[in-house]
DNA sequence: CGCCGGTGATACCGTCAAGGAATCACATCC
DNA sequence: GGATGTGATTCCTTGACGGTATCACCGGCG
């Protein structure tokens, strides 16, 4: 049994008539009978009643059109389906993301990209910078939101998502919260609250470099495994620390965020993917560019 | 796209392997790696990466596959769904009777077609003789429990499925209740309520000609459109009536039912239906006779 | 009553594509 | 580096699908 045989059989039995269904079918109607009568011979039984002058359907002939237009609209849908897929239209993409992405950058791509393809499940992964790397280039996630420079070994590839610069976070009350902009140099004597370099060596290495090119090195008082933890530390009055402006965002009182002057080059966190076979999702996700401010 | 190149995308995406799908397939290598290659020129997508030594699903793959299975199964279910009808196991088979056979006679029989065939939905219609014999020539029914006799007229085909001897109904406390049986005569001088000629001509006209062979006119008191009626009115002390001795099933209080003696045959329903093309819900129903006593 | 139009069935045939046989190109492994 | 195993390529055969012509049959109509 084919689909072909389907087709026939269901145009016949809405035509009740086979030359008709025939020309409906761009054939003529021997070759239609032919089919009509191997697939009757197929099945063992008959499904239409011929009466020499008038065509019907047999109780068996009438289920089995309801079962043959409900083959046929799966075949169909079958290849609907398959063709959305390729396209990237339906599916799923998995996104891995570093803890910053999540305050603003991630939410607002998302909400982007869903509003054009709604049938692409999104499945979000929260990884370390060089998880984010090391999965983006293994293909367990399609990309990944990490924070830049990241070393592109391979067939990976990144783009600049969104830069921010670096405020200085302060317990309130403190001394340099009365300015409207602090110095890096003035930080050389605080204690300072950083980011465990063995959890992010990246952003770690970055805040020290800061430090250094500005004649010092800093005083780290405590070692922690995020900004959040370290602004609470903060509030807690252990210290200071730095964070991108983003972080402001958050819900945390007791704190005050300065911006810093005299620093280096901003925080940039960057998308990385495998370049490679881009699967559709990943083409499509790369292509709309959700994480741009609207035009 | 027919049946075939799904079958075919079947076995090859679960051997990930063109030659042991092709060999589970009962053909080559070659006419295989062609038909999937059709398959996937016209879906205008890859469904399978072929690496020179591996082959592997795509994500359009992935989901075809389900869809290729769901398509493949929902037509074999076609197949046995069109089989099951053809066989009788599955589908409608309507039934019309008359009051009488309400009783007894009806329910038993279909408690004993149902064990049989649970798939087959029955209908059933209350009818009067005559629609009965009528409804099952046009099909309408496709079958009827009637009084027998009918006229057969045309392709009309009938069997006995139960014969009754005729009681007669009294009220408590008439004096011919104290006798253990009744002789036909001696109910000349009473009061009959008798089934409407109208409604029943058939059960009217067999009552009245008993009566007449036994060498009496019956003294016709009240006509009613259902025996059941009668016995209320008997109940009632408004005369006496004739009804088949299974009516004593029935509850009914304030009567009493005596054999009749020196009567004519005995009340017989039959079946009756079209004899000709006879749908195999039908064929399996006379062929089981359900309405027979158990063996 | 015989002709005509219309029905599906039958007979026969050409064509095209499905499937088979042999081989190739290329990877991997020992 | 040869052996092995993979899918791709090439070429050919065959069978089935569909087309043409015709038949058998029925109903309607003049």
């Amino acid at each position: 049994m084919e689909l072909r045989h389907l087709r026939y059989f269901v145009a016949v039995a809405e035509a009740l008539h086979f030359r008709k269904a025939a020309e409906n079918l761009h054939m003529v109607q021997p070759a239609l009978s032919k089919q009509i009568r191997a697939l009757e011979a197929e099945l063992g039984l008959q499904l239409l009643e011929r009466d020499r002058r008038h065509v019907s359907l047999t109780e068996a002939g009438k289920t089995f059109l309801e079962e043959a237009h409900a083959v046929l609209a799966r075949a169909d849908g079958a290849k609907a389906r398959a063709v959305a897929v390729s396209r990237g239209e339906v599916g799923a993409l998995t996104i891995g993301f570093i803890q910053p992405a999540l305050a603003d950058l991630l939410p607002r791509a998302l909400r982007r990209y869903r509003r054009e393809y709604p049938d692409v499940r999104v499945r979000l992964t929260e990884l370390t910078n060089r998880q984010g790397a090391d999965q983006a280039a293994s293909r367990t996630v399609h990309c990944a939101f990490v924070r830049l420079p990241v070393d592109l070994g391979d067939d990976l590839a990144a783009t600049v998502v969104s830069q921010q610069d670096v405020a200085v976070v302060l317990p309130e009350g403190h001394p340099l919260a009365e300015r409207d902009s602090v110095d890096i140099r003035d930080l050389a004597e605080e204690d300072l609250v950083l980011v465990d370099r063995r959890v992010e060596p990246q952003l770690h290495d970055y805040y020290v470099t800061m430090c250094q090119e500005a004649g010092f090195s800093p005083h780290v008082a405590h070692e922690v495994n995020s900004t959040w933890v370290a602004i609470g530390l903060v509030a807690s009055g252990l210290g200071v620390c730095f964070a991108p402006t983003s972080a402001k965002l958050a819900p945390q009182g007791g704190v005050a965020y300065r911006p810093l002057t005299g620093a280096a080059p901003r925080l940039r966190i960057g998308l990385v993917w495998n370049d490679t076979a881009k699967p559709a999702v990943l083409s499509n996700f790369l292509a709309m560019r959700p994480w741009e401010s609207r035009a």
